[in-house]
DNA sequence: GACGTTGATGGAAGCGTTTGCACAGGTTAC
DNA sequence: GTAACCTGTGCAAACGCTTCCATCAACGTC
């Protein structure tokens, strides 16, 4: 047992506070201090008043190893992202924390894209035992990779694909995509590229195969057929959008417009169609996906959709239902709109009549 | 106490094997399990085996709370910077979590720009009790904070500002912004606007600071004189780059150069000049700092910078010293470089002889 | 005035680990 | 052949909380 003496008004130097030291400076039990401290019915206001004051007064806080060991709960969220420091998810991730921090939870990230990836995270399930909840965003699981995650026992949210008896916030990227690809075809191209995802990916995201679908539902609407060699993989990086562009650039009929299936995309592409000496957009239309923080300074037409309000909102989802276990999953989706800016027109007068 | 039995090859399903279990199926005792599972010395090698097993068809882990409880280590650092989502911060957090998961802890991050901002992490210390190490970026601590962070006994590495008995890493912004300002007087500019940080910064931010003071060093050292008006803050926002720009371009001698203290900034600055029919470089030079993603492919003349470096770095440094805390503290100076891309050149001719 | 009721409090048993200590048996050193 | 050591192991006491349960006083109620 420590005296109480030790933790001068200075609050500080040495070992830290326990609920003991607690108890003995407010003269009452340990019981009564953790229910006055977590402000529980059943206590008397004068109690309360001097527990407070003591706790105060010893700079105490209550050790959550302990608190969780008891307790059973974490009082953490596990956030889950493909790749830390990409701008989507880093987006997310500042709106989750927001959200997290202020409702006393502590977060803790991982990250997908480490070794081993999707496949290790699932083998290793690596929240285990140290979060209440995760928030699960764009991992491609199949099936029994989400039984084995919903076997683990924490409450979940997923964000980017959908599992049932998980709440789940999604992005209708297809109709997004269409809406982009509608947007081009309507200033009256017929060579539309699609700048997307990585060949053959080994992770199988859904948001690049959403989106190129809807990029051919699109083309279907508009009576246009769909040319396989204006498709190619762009991972979404800047420098993969660059080596794409640079890719439609050497075709023998190249595109009037590309659709790109993010922004960083986009911008890698812009860069190689000016290097070229092509103007956008009189030479050449761009549409990108997901509104990054540059685009509207590169004056980039593009897909918008809130991340920061995604992550906030998944956060949001998964506190309540840690609150509240008995309340059902929900499924949301949330909204994208078409932002037009200055890198669409119409195709090059002379191209027009070529077809 | 549960039955092993229930613990099936499956490996899941309901509650979560303890070490007593594991003992039981192995025959020996917690204590044996605890440093058979641990690697501590004196377990023969057909008992370490045995628990070994036991542990896997169990799929055992332990349980973070109470190993933390019983070792007064929680393997875990906290990461605290001023502000999560913005690029710089969410690389060197990239950096941080893949060199602190490879090593099995855990990171806790922390954004010092919610309610309260720093004076609340100070005040509150929300890491106490819950990391063994802090990573503490960017933070412009005055002594006494530094000494109440210090009180709270967390081994302590920081990015950005040197403390002594914390080891540092630090890139020096005085000789970076010198180097940069150097560029665009050797080009023969002389009348070179800085835009900077936040007007009156209440945290005091060095960054913005030290990269002033070379600016003016380099202007000392060109025979220029720094006109004040030429120096306005930014930000460190894309609309804040973007308004700066717009306050320069009013004056009635506009600049014909301008360091930026970010990319972001920079990239701001330079669609406002393209929008009031400025050419750059031909007509205005433009130089970031930072190295964003993007700068390469917007052809940004820049300082660069590893941020992904620095976190890597800054997190190896402190599972350094959490595995030897007797190693002292060390301080590094990151290098920063100058990236000439397409953004500056030599003042207009015109203007050349008008000063 | 005896009696359930309610509110405030304390005692004490966990929670699942780690770790200091004790101890048995086997070596090695003289 | 005894003393001094290792090595491998188990026992049990922490670690600092939460929470069930018992207790006790004060309060109407009939």
């Amino acid at each position: 047992m420590t005296f109480g003496v030790r933790w001068g008004e200075a609050g500080g130097g040495g070992l830290s506070a326990t609920i003991e030291d607690v108890a003995d400076r407010a003269q009452v039990s340990v019981a009564t201090v953790s229910r006055a401290l977590r402000g529980l019915p059943n206590v008397a206001p004068s109690t309360r008043q001097r527990v407070l004051e003591a706790a105060e007064q010893l700079a105490y806080i209550a050790d959550p190893s302990a608190s969780r060991l008891a307790s059973g709960h974490s009082r953490t969220i596990g956030l889950a992202v493909p790749m830390l420091g990409q701008w989507v998810y880093s987006k997310i991730f500042s709106g989750v924390e927001a959200v997290v921090a202020a409702s006393g939870y502590d977060v803790l990230p991982f990250s997908m894209s480490g070794p081993g990836g999707v496949a290790r995270f699932v083998e290793d399930l690596p929240f285990r035992k140290r979060v209440d909840g995760l928030l699960l965003v764009d991992a491609p699981l199949d099936p029994p990779q989400l039984e084995r995650i919903r076997a683990s026992e924490v409450a979940m949210v997923t964000v980017g694909l959908v599992a049932e008896d998980a709440s789940s916030l999604v992005v209708d990227n297809v109709a997004a995509a269409r809406l982009a690809v509608g947007h081009l075809t309507g200033l009256g191209h017929q060579r539309i590229a699609l700048i997307g995802g990585v060949e053959d990916d080994p992770y199988r995201f859904s948001v690049p195969v959403d989106r190129y679908n809807g990029y051919l539902e699109a083309l279907t609407t508009a009576g246009l057929q769909a040319d396989p060699r204006l498709a190619v993989p762009g991972n979404f990086s800047l420098e993969g959008g660059a080596e794409a562009m640079h890719e439609l650039l050497g075709l023998s009929e190249p595109p009037t417009a590309v659709f790109c299936c993010s922004d960083e995309m986009a911008i890698g592409a812009m860069q190689v169609a000016r290097d070229a000496g092509l103007r956008v957009p009189e030479d050449l239309s761009i549409v990108g996906f997901d509104d990054h923080d540059v685009s509207e300074y590169l004056g980039l037409t593009t897909i918008r959709q809130d991340v920061i309000g995604l992550g906030e909102r998944g956060a949001a989802l998964l506190l309540a239902r840690l609150g509240d276990p008995a309340c059902g999953p929900v499924h949301e989706r949330h909204p994208t709109r078409l932002v037009v800016r200055h890198t669409t027109g119409p195709p090059p007068a002379g191209l027009e009549y070529r077809w």
